[in-house]
DNA sequence: AATAGTAATGCAACTTATTTGCATATTTTC
DNA sequence: GAAAATATGCAAATAAGTTGCATTACTATT
């Protein structure tokens, strides 16, 4: 993977190309589950905790990376699945973020990683009158493909 | 609402019979939202920070109250639902928990409110070879019925 | 009803996660 | 390459949640 990709992305979304967000971008690529501040942190020891933590705001907030609900305690990230296609086949068009919202998290109870399913789509979900969703996520929790005794 | 309901609860849970235990069961119970320590810390100011907190882990031990995927870093905790139903009709049979695990939760992106939607119950997943599902919850995300504009 | 055993509470202090303010350094634009 | 704008690092603050320990309250039993 070239540099260059990563600081296409950056560019699509408005962001001046640092190097640390460069390596935040290949850290999450690379990771086959979500990751959280203290991930991070300890991987990426050259930069600020503070910088880390900035990086994931703006992250989210451009939609490069999405916040994976969770039980409490820490918050994890997952990179975002236009974002981790443009990045694995640079080839593909991007067709930017036509359906990818919604896809199904799973969290291994054994050993603790929480990992993206995009090949599972969420099933058509139907609130009472009154309620106008906009995203849906599906969290299941259980033992994963390593994990099983 | 009779105090001797909440004392059955907790009877039931091989749980001793506090004032405490029972405000928090009833500031559950009057609640329609999910509620975090933080909630109860500013509803029950009687009580310590700390015992609030242990009461929160018993009671999810013991699968009065359940924890309640979020985005968030707090915690966030809801009755569950046979507790809910014994409480909210005394005359009902309590059938334990028989089927109730999974439901629907909603989450207000304008007012924040996270619901328990009981009545909504999740739609079997299906995932990859080797997965083991334990549990699994569903969350939705967008504007609740007093939210719309 | 008194009591002994056990479990719950409160307090102080601690750990861990996350945020803020501000000065400095780095990118981008012209 | 200089000015403007934004990102980074450091120090310090806030916030969430936990632990140890002494004290108090509940419960089963006398």
């Amino acid at each position: 993977m070239k540099d260059s990709s990563y600081k296409e992305v950056l560019q699509e979304h408005q962001l001046r190309i640092t190097q640390g967000r460069c390596d935040v971008i290949r850290f999450f690529l690379q990771s086959s589950y979500a990751l959280s501040a203290k991930d991070l942190e300890n991987q990426l020891p050259q930069y600020d905790r503070v910088t880390l933590y900035r990086t994931l705001h703006t992250f989210i907030e451009k939609g490069i990376l999405h916040l994976i609900p969770h039980d409490g305690g820490l918050a994890y990230f997952g990179l975002s699945e236009p974002v981790r296609q443009k990045l694995s086949t640079p080839e593909a068009d991007t067709c930017s973020d036509h359906y990818y919202q919604d896809h199904v998290h799973f969290t291994c109870t054994a050993c603790g990683r929480t990992e993206c399913l995009p090949d599972h789509m969420v099933p058509e979900v139907v609130l009472p009158q009154g309620y106008r969703i906009e995203e849906v996520d599906l969290l299941v929790k259980g033992h994963c493909q390593l994990c099983q005794e």
